[in-house]
Parts: C-alpha cells; sequence; structure tokens
DNA sequence: CCATTCTCTTGATAAATGTCAAGATTTTTT
DNA sequence: AAAAAATCTTGACATTTATCAAGAGAATGG
C-alpha cells in the first residue's frame, strides 16, 4: 500500500530513492474495519495520515450526542485532527472508518524530520495545507450562503464519487440537516 | 507602521538586522478609508496583507445580490484571497475596510523571498497557517452544529471585541442569517 | 436463511428562520 | 443643525427545517 502514497506523491515532484527509502522507513500501513476508529475522542492524535484506500470521516459529537461529520476523505486524501496536532491536546474528534480503509501512518517526529531533510517533499505539503484551506473556505461559504438543498447539490457536484459512498443519515449530517430533511430534499430534488 | 508588524513577529521569534531590513525593503503599507476595497472581486490577488490597524472584512456575493461574510479581520490578523493567490485567478471575493484601516502588504514573489531566506520566518508563517486552519475548522463545525442563538453565543464568546465593533448586518451575514433574525436573537438573549 | 439491527422514508405537527413592510434610531453629508 | 441615507428593530405572515412516531427497506450476524 506503500505504493498509492508514493505514486500521489510522486504525481507532484520526483524524489530520489534515498529519500523514499527514507519515508518509506518512518511509514506505517494500518489497516481499519468499516466502523473501527483511527481516533478516539480524548486521545492525542500524533501522526500525518494518508488514506491509501477505503473511506473515513472525522466527526464530533455535541451535548445532545448528536453526531456533526466534518469531512469524509477518501483515497488519495489526509486525515487527522490537526488541532490535536499541534497543541498536544486530547482530541475532540473521532476519526471512524465507513468502510474497511488501509491508512499510511507517519508520526508528527518523522513527519518533520522528512520536511527538514527533503525541501520538495516540504514544499508539496504546504501546497496541500493550501489547497485544503480553499477546500475549507468554500466549505464554510456555502454553510453560510445556502439553503439545504443548495448545499446537497453543491456536494452532488463536488463530491459525485462521495454522494453514493457515505450513508446518508452522515451525509446528512456533514450538510447540517436532519436525515429526514436530506430525504425530502432528495424527493424534490428528483422531481426536478 | 511597520512597527506594528515586526512586533508581531517578533512576539514569536527573532530576526537579525539584516533580515528585518530586507523584510521591510519589500513591504508597503497602505492605508483604506472606511468602506474601501482592498481587494475588488475579479481583480487577482497577489500579496500577503497583514492589518496593521484597523478592521475589514471579506466577502462574497451571491446570485441575489446577498453578501456573505466569510470573516472579519482586526490588527495583528492576516487577510487576502488564498485562492486567487495560489491560482493565479480572477477574485471572486471583497475585501472592504468597515473602518479606518492600514494595511502592511508584500507582494507574493518578495514574500516566497523572504521565506526562501529566512527559514524562521518561514515556519512562523506556516505555524500561522496551522492555526488559521483549526479555526476554520471551528467555524464550519458551528455552522453545522449550531443553532443561529448558538452561534451568536458562540461568536460573542469567541470574538468579544469584535461584536461591538462590525456592523450587525455584516454579523449577521457571517453567522449566516437576516439581520432580522440576528435582531429577535438579541432580543432574547438579553432577557435570559 | 432468518432474525435482528440499522438505515431510510413518510406523515403530522412544532419550532426556527426568512420575507416583506413600516417605523425608529443612528450615521453621514450638506 | 437639518436633511438624507443607512442601519436596526418590530410585527405579521410565509417558508423551511426539526421533531416525533411509525413503518418500509437494507445490511449484518448467527
Amino acid at each position: 500500500m506503500f505504493s498509492v502514497f508514493k505514486k500521489y506523491i510522486e504525481s507532484k515532484a520526483t524524489l530520489s530513492d534515498d529519500e523514499w527509502a527514507f519515508i518509506e522507513s518512518v511509514s506505517n500501513v494500518k489497516k481499519f474495519r468499516k466502523h473501527q476508529l483511527v481516533l478516539k475522542e480524548g486521545d492525542v492524535w500524533n501522526f500525518h495520515a494518508f488514506i491509501c484506500d477505503g473511506c473515513v470521516r472525522r466527526y464530533s459529537t455535541d451535548a445532545d450526542n448528536v453526531e456533526h461529520t466534518i469531512q469524509f476523505s477518501i483515497e488519495n486524501w489526509w486525515t487527522g485532527d490537526r488541532e490535536s496536532l499541534l497543541n498536544e491536546t486530547p482530541s475532540k474528534l473521532n476519526i471512524e472508518a465507513i468502510e474497511n480503509t488501509t491508512v499510511l501512518l507517519i508520526h508528527k517526529d518523522d513527519f518533520d524530520k522528512i520536511c527538514e531533510k527533503i525541501p520538495t517533499f516540504s514544499s508539496i505539503i504546504s501546497s496541500i495545507l493550501q489547497k485544503s484551506m480553499n477546500t475549507m473556505q468554500k466549505r464554510i461559504q456555502a454553510d453560510i450562503s445556502y439553503t439545504a438543498e443548495e448545499k446537497y447539490l453543491h456536494f452532488l457536484e463536488f463530491y459525485p464519487q462521495l454522494a453514493n459512498r457515505v450513508p446518508r443519515h452522515m451525509l446528512a449530517s456533514y450538510l447540517g440537516v436532519t436525515p429526514e430533511t436530506l430525504s425530502r430534499i432528495r424527493k424534490l430534488a428528483y422531481k426536478k
């Protein structure tokens, strides 16, 4: 599964064999069954995590025990809890495999070493961060501007692969509506 | 006004006189009157922008000409349009001074040079980016989890300085509700 | 393959928020 | 200081979304 990661990085820049050897030496490939937690609320998150295969969702649980899905991540995306990673505080999030999933984990200390040793890698990562910020900003824009129906259609447009892959009640919690509302929206959208 | 920026950076790390001289040589301090646009939709944004004094808001305008405030930034924060900066595409956003505002602008090419020459600076910036991502994520969580009233109270809690500084209709558009709804929420919140 | 559990949909009703219109208040301009 | 413009609030009503309850449908485990 390391090859998936290698292919992903090499689509952005070329690294030497030595560099790859180092990266591989600090990489851990771990498999999670559907429903297993990659990160459990309360634990400190110490990794950078790349999805080689499968699908996970990041979510928080509110005072009424309702789950709110912050993000879905599929193969060739990253996941994790940046807040816990950065501040070394217990995470307030859960990350759950919603399919059988293979994750490549690199401990943050090792990750920092890679970035130090390999400036190319470092700049790839920073460009990924930038893109990820753009994505988050678009999400915020959608959240404050759109009606529930518009949010759903927007999601379909931007993540068509995901719409059929994630359970609907999780999609509802991602969009910030109840499953019932999503169900009704879908019914209306079909008619059009 | 350069001193404000210097003080901000020096609260995080120390740079040499030479390094400061270089940074200052590529910095542009620009003043904006209340209501003036720092960035106009359609223009390409080429800068990194630090607010020395004042307050701006970043907003988009939707198909019905309704404005949606994405973020407020005051002194000691950054502003700009990362998407336009990164992709060199016309911006879809406006940035408006909502007070008389002083901004320190550094052209992206110069900014990249600073980061190359001064690794300390570069790592300060990347840690700021990380924090900013955490903030955005919390915003997303609030947007999908909270009722309008909770969003307002949450805003008061996290940005007490801002609540009295920004016009209410802009705050409403930041929270994703109409000015009328915000007005009613405030009335209820007082009673409690 | 059946039973159980989980997920999705539908209906009835309640609650939250939006829309439109008008008046009060504040700010800006002259 | 007065007039004009912009902002904020309030009321009546419409629309959207949530809640609760029930049943249909799908996935899961023995």
